[in-house]
DNA sequence: TCCCAAATAAGATAGAATCCTATTTACGAA
DNA sequence: TTCGTAAATAGGATTCTATCTTATTTGGGA
């Protein structure tokens, strides 16, 4: 709730905009759902953007806040933060490695990468604490599920 | 289940030496479930390890498997693939950026590096197959965090 | 203004992960 | 070896997130 007025003003005409162009209807729940997530820079999950929203729209459901993240995340307008989120999976190589996950199939690969093992912690990131470790995750579409996919 | 004999005996011996040196009791079912674990590349959930495990084992249950799992990932002798498993959060920032994300208070930052914004994908990572996005994800303590930890 | 597919509200349901507790067991000490 | 005890287990109960179901409402085109 700390954006500029304006950034969070051009992220809703955008919304608007991209809403009419894929025929997405602009509820006012849709358009408030966005709107809290866009003026926050918490990556909040549903309870918390439940919360906000419900200030204008007391009897918003729950459900509708799910419902119109995941729409909006298959149209690209929004994102989810951090992995698929599927069940806890675990991992005995304990060495610094980095992982290929298809985002088909959910196979997760290991990799090492000579490059990438002397990078440092980006000082960007030092600027909000101290670091500890880091994980590269390539997402894509593995050999197997890259035969026979569309176009 | 396609690694080499002599690299689940390191890692089984590697862990037997740890648990004495932890003082967590050499159970069947702990044992079995690492040997589970570390025989596998695929970072398996905890169906799957039970599956697996219940041959040696036929009533152990998920709850032991959990239990275990996540006692061995406080003490280091394995990991969870992925970011912290909470629940969803999402992102209206679509530009690409990274996370930093605070391992005590679950907060995520964004950040960008002009070093990273350049890096392609690694070559051992398009060795699986088509890589469509990177991301990086540095896990520390955020500021905040930081000042009043222990030692 | 009318129409209807899309969207919503609220409760039901599914499923993963954790908790509870009576019972068993690993392992240090005698 | 035997014994005592804290640690660990089994299995059912519980919690909690996310999705589904269905009756009702509504955005927006005609
Ligand atoms: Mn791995
Ligand atoms: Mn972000
Ligand atoms: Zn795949
Ligand atoms: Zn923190």
């Amino acid at each position: 709730m700390t954006l500029p007025r304006e950034t969070v003003e051009a992220r809703m005409a955008a919304f608007r905009e991209a809403c009419l162009l894929k025929r997405l209807r602009l509820t006012h729940q849709r358009i408030e759902v966005f709107r809290a997530l866009a003026s926050s820079e918490e990556h909040p999950d549903v309870e918390s953007i439940h919360r906000v929203v419900r200030k204008r729209i007391p009897t918003i459901s729950p459900d509708t806040i799910y419902r119109n993240l995941k729409l909006l995340a298959e149209h690209g307008l929004v994102s989810v933060a951090g992995m698929s989120h599927e069940r806890l999976r675990f991992d005995a190589n304990m060495g610094p490695h980095h992982h290929f996950v298809c985002v088909k199939c959910g196979r997760i690969r290991d990799f090492t990468s000579r490059e990438l093992q002397h990078v440092a912690f980006p000082a960007e990131a030092r600027a909000f604490g101290a670091p500890v470790s880091m994980h590269l995750e390539v997402k894509g579409f593995c050999s197997a599920c890259q035969k026979g996919r569309k176009t």
